[in-house]
DNA sequence: CTACATTCTAACCGCGCAGTTAGAATGGCT
DNA sequence: AGCCATTCTAACTGCGCGGTTAGAATGTAG
């Protein structure tokens, strides 16, 4: 069956994920990204049809990747602990050399607009609603919350996640940490 | 003298100011702001110097607006009560029709990476610093808390608001206030 | 009324961008 | 070995961007 690709969709996704973490989507250009993923424009066309759609498989590996730390709140059996532990071992994945590089999806969430590709849209809302759900039926089933109380907590908790991501890219670490032992001080 | 200008630099500012709090620096081309503004490219470039110099015009602007508010903070003699009410005030000049506008300096701080003009980094960090100014002092005058206290709660307080102003963005107006209220709950 | 500094209009420029394409290189088939 | 579908290389295209500029329009001062 002819020539075989000379690379792996996973490792090159992975290379475009890293970029488009770190610069957005708007400050990566397709020269950068033929550079870092090590092919060219048009193996890059040709297996994800286009920027959009390199860019949707990025936030599906990144959701991939943060979807087993979230895994790790729902085997806890205390929600609020395991959200907490999430918050931290959040601000891990984020950590680079010096300032953070921000959640991909917070990154995201932040630089699209309302005529944005409903595609990348529909990836974001995904991962806030799967996350909110999880947060909200945690502190449901393991702390015994009433349902009113649960959800109004995920909402927060949700918010704060939103400010955490923003805030990596721009804070200190004892700051950050300050900032996480602050939000769970009212649950 | 020759002839005059047929526009009144404070409102050609104050519009280009809206686009690009809404649309963000990238998302704004010249284009729109010459028709925004109601005068063309020349008179932009005469006057403003550049995109950049337009775009920082715009955040000082923004940050006089902004100051109204903060110096309502320094008037009051309940720090949390003021801070907290300052979060309300905030939600209200980011209200449009439907979602939010967030905050232009925490848009900015958002969109802007390292390479960015230094210009415009000076202008966050200054609002920044001079927010977090106004709320450590106030703690700690207004409310007696010990220094260390105060700056960590300023240091809270100031992540809370980045935040608040990305979440205003996506975020139902019940849901930000639930935000807020707990924000202040531990305090 | 004239002179002239300044503003305005509108056409223009070079650049980097996302996306395309022709043709060479490759390697699993029979 | 040789076919041929597929991948790769590299040059190309059209477009919108920020920024520039020549020359017309305008208003004040003498």
């Amino acid at each position: 069956m002819s020539r075989k690709k000379q690379y792996i969709e996973e490792d090159v996704v992975e290379k475009a994920m890293h970029l488009f973490w770190v610069k957005g989507y708007e400050h990566t250009s397709l020269q950068m990204l033929e550079k870092q993923m090590g092919i060219n424009k048009f193996s890059i066309y040709s297996t994800f049809g286009s920027k959009d759609g390199l860019y949707i498989e990025s936030l599906k590996l990144y959701r991939q990747r943060v979807g087993i730390l979230i895994k790790e709140i729902e085997a806890s059996n205390d929600a609020v602990l395991a959200i907490k532990a999430y918050f931290y071992k959040f601000l891990r994945l984020s950590a680079g050399n010096g300032l953070g590089k921000g959640c991909f999806i917070g990154n995201t969430l932040n630089e699209i607009d309302a005529n944005a590709d409903l595609k990348i849209v529909e990836q974001v809302e995904q991962f806030r609603h799967d996350l909110r759900h999880v947060f909200c039926n945690q502190l449901l089933l393991k702390n015994g919350k009433e349902k009113k109380i649960a959800e109004a907590q995920a909402d927060y908790l949700m918010i704060s996640m939103i400010g955490l991501s923003s805030a990596s890219k721009v804070c200190t670490h004892s700051q950050l940490e300050n900032y996480i032992e602050n939000i769970f001080k009212g649950l």
